[in-house]
DNA sequence: CGCATTGCCGAAACCGGTTTCGGAGTTTCT
DNA sequence: AGAAACTCCGAAACCGGTTTCGGCAATGCG
């Protein structure tokens, strides 16, 4: 009876096959295959690739955690995300995912997650996945302007790639979408509507983004030739709240707009509250494009208009460079920039109102509801 | 000129504190620390408790990739999603891996994300981390009732939580919410509000928690002394537009609905979608509830009245309850159950016609449209 | 008081890799 | 032909931990 081998160990530890399974098989050293497969210049290319041949067969693949605690590299990319502005992130942040850990397990990487809930408390983060190599690099998703994490990270001397371009972008490598160039868009698609006077509604400036978004505001206005008013363009808009207040405030002008157009999909949530509060009816008394392609846009009737960024393909390209850029910090910059995809909804159509006529519609409306009190 | 001590060296090494700086400022082996600080019997208490003492004030903590390669535990909390629904996933992500990696790195622990296009793509990705130690165990999320992830771990004796309540939970380790209890309460405030005829639009029913909805759905009923008309109840629904179907089909009764409850919100965007396209008014016309508290509620008009899920806590409660079970594989079973919060909103209201009426009103409308074609 | 326990720690092997060093065998050059 | 230079691999140290084993000193017991 020699059937008391421990038959429970073996269904799980002979699953792996280590390098010291490796090199009996082959009648090498261990130290030798591993040169072999790192790519050392002192073994002779008959042996490389008989190892190679082999690790294959044999499907070796080296524990990663092993080789870490030597060359001090895990594997793994590091994303931190701020809670303060979760829901700033709720949106895309499954498609991200998606992208990112594929691009990683595709060459048998992984992705650490970490949360914060400051901005000190990121960095104190990222310095400790760094120092225990739960993460080689990161990605910084939503950049701001002037991004501490950037500096910070520089001044680790630690590989990062930024999902977004911030003050010093050209500095950095990064992808981004197109987002001025979809502003300017919005607008040439609302100019040839027959909208000629449209308001913009910008996010917090601290946002990389929001400088981008708005100078492609004005530039499709320049482009269409209509005159900027600054009173139609309102900025340091942070969530539908005070989105509502600022469309509030442009209708209330002697010459209100008649299309508004919002820098993220959420800001338009606050025009479409104070459209139904006030009863005017979307998509023709007063038209409204977004930016994310959110599903929030999908819920909101009329469809909201906005455009919608491939976030999958963006966390696998994201994913790609940072490990490019872990394996060489010394490499060059790499960047990269992706159009969103406009995609049209009910909330934008040919004004039926000219500006002073509106103006009138809303101070009519707004007589009937406070007599109806 | 001893200067040249390579300065950049030390920026970076003397951050982290080993084992061996540890072992030598106490005078110890490094062997008698780690037993000390692993709770071994073998070691003295007044010993112990200077060793933990020194950790504590020089910082010490082990990386937790050297452990695991004699140790077998990463330390790490593996999350699978899968990618074919992540429509379902995407609004509650963010505040569950809030949740998630709070927990997690409350203890030093850390959270590894992967994603996989199917179901046998999920096993093999779990396989996978497993074996290369990058998670200890998993969370499932969307756990269906007839899990195929549940099989596959109990035959790897891997570690694992369930996020819901599958065919066979009482023998697993489950956190979920009570959502039965909340379409029960649905109906009762529906019903209270003195509709009388409610249909129910239910998910999928491979997922666990598409039965216990509508379980709940028909206790409110009972509870409310309803009758339970089987022509209300429309399962596997998967998508807004085919719950737009189902809306059709029981607006089309001689006896429809006047209000409608959704197992999820985004069913419910399908019944917005109908009654904007039939020019029902929601909220007096026809009264809907959802479940989810997705941000997708906030969007619609009038505000969806739905149950909020604190997937945040959700999140931290099952990330300690995972690391619990890595820890202790035989500990007994952990189910907890949480309920979710009613947020009322303005889409339901009284109903201001009977089945009869609403019948008449649907027929009227839809002869209004094809006369404005 | 002597002997067997027990408590407590050091020494060393080990985990699965990487990297340095040195030397045997071949080739090249004079 | 002999020295120098290469090629290529084995041996062994190392990374930062864990775990086994063995032995010394202090204790318990008769």
């Amino acid at each position: 009876m020699r059937s008391d081998v421990k038959p429970d160990r073996r269904s799980r530890d002979n699953a792996r096959v280590t390098i010291t399974d490796l090199s009996q098989a082959l009648s090498l050293t261990k130290g030798t295959v591993s040169r072999a497969l790192n790519g050392y210049p002192d073994i002779s290319e008959t042996t490389r690739i008989r190892v190679i041949r082999a690790a294959q067969a044999m499907g070796y693949r080296p524990l990663s955690q092993a080789q870490a605690i030597k060359t001090g590299r895990s594997c793994s990319l590091g994303l931190v995300i701020e809670l303060s502005e979760h829901d700033a992130h709720a949106p895309f942040l499954a498609e991200f995912l998606a992208g990112l850990t594929q691009a990683a397990s595709a060459e048998g990487w992984t992705l650490t997650i970490a949360t914060s809930e400051s901005e000190g408390d990121t960095l104190r983060i990222m310095r400790d996945l760094i120092l225990h190599r739960k993460a080689d690099g990161f990605i910084l998703p939503r950049v701001l302007w002037d991004d501490p994490r950037i500096a910070f990270l520089d001044r680790e001397n630690a590989p990062y790639i930024c999902y977004g371009r911030s003050k010093n972008h050209a500095e950095t490598s990064y992808f981004d979408a197109l987002s001025e160039a979809s502003m300017a868009e919005a607008v040439t698609w609302l100019a040839q509507l027959g909208h000629e006077r449209i308001a913009y509604i910008g996010s917090a400036s601290h946002y990389a983004y929001s400088h981008l978004r708005r100078d492609g505001y004005r530039a499709g206005l320049e482009q269409e030739g209509l005159v900027f008013d600054p009173a139609l363009m309102i900025e340091e808009v942070l969530d539908p709240e005070e989105a509502a207040k600022a469309t509030r405030q442009v209708l209330a002008m002697a010459r209100p707009p008649t299309a508004i157009l919002c820098a993220t999909d959420t800001l338009a949530r606050g025009v479409y509250d104070v459209a139904h509060e006030m009863g005017l009816k979307i998509g023709s008394d007063l038209s409204v494009i977004g930016y994310d392609g959110s599903p929030e846009a999908q819920a909101m009737w009329p469809r909201l208009a906005t455009f919608a960024v491939d976030n999958r393909k963006a966390g696998a390209a994201l994913g790609a460079m940072l490990m490019a850029r872990v394996r060489d910090l010394n490499a060059p910059l790499q960047q990269d920039l992706i159009a969103a995809e406009f995609r049209p909804g009910g909330s934008t159509g040919r004004p039926d109102k000219t500006p002073e006529e509106l103006a009138h519609h809303v101070i009519r409306l707004s007589v009937d509801r406070s007599r109806n009190d």
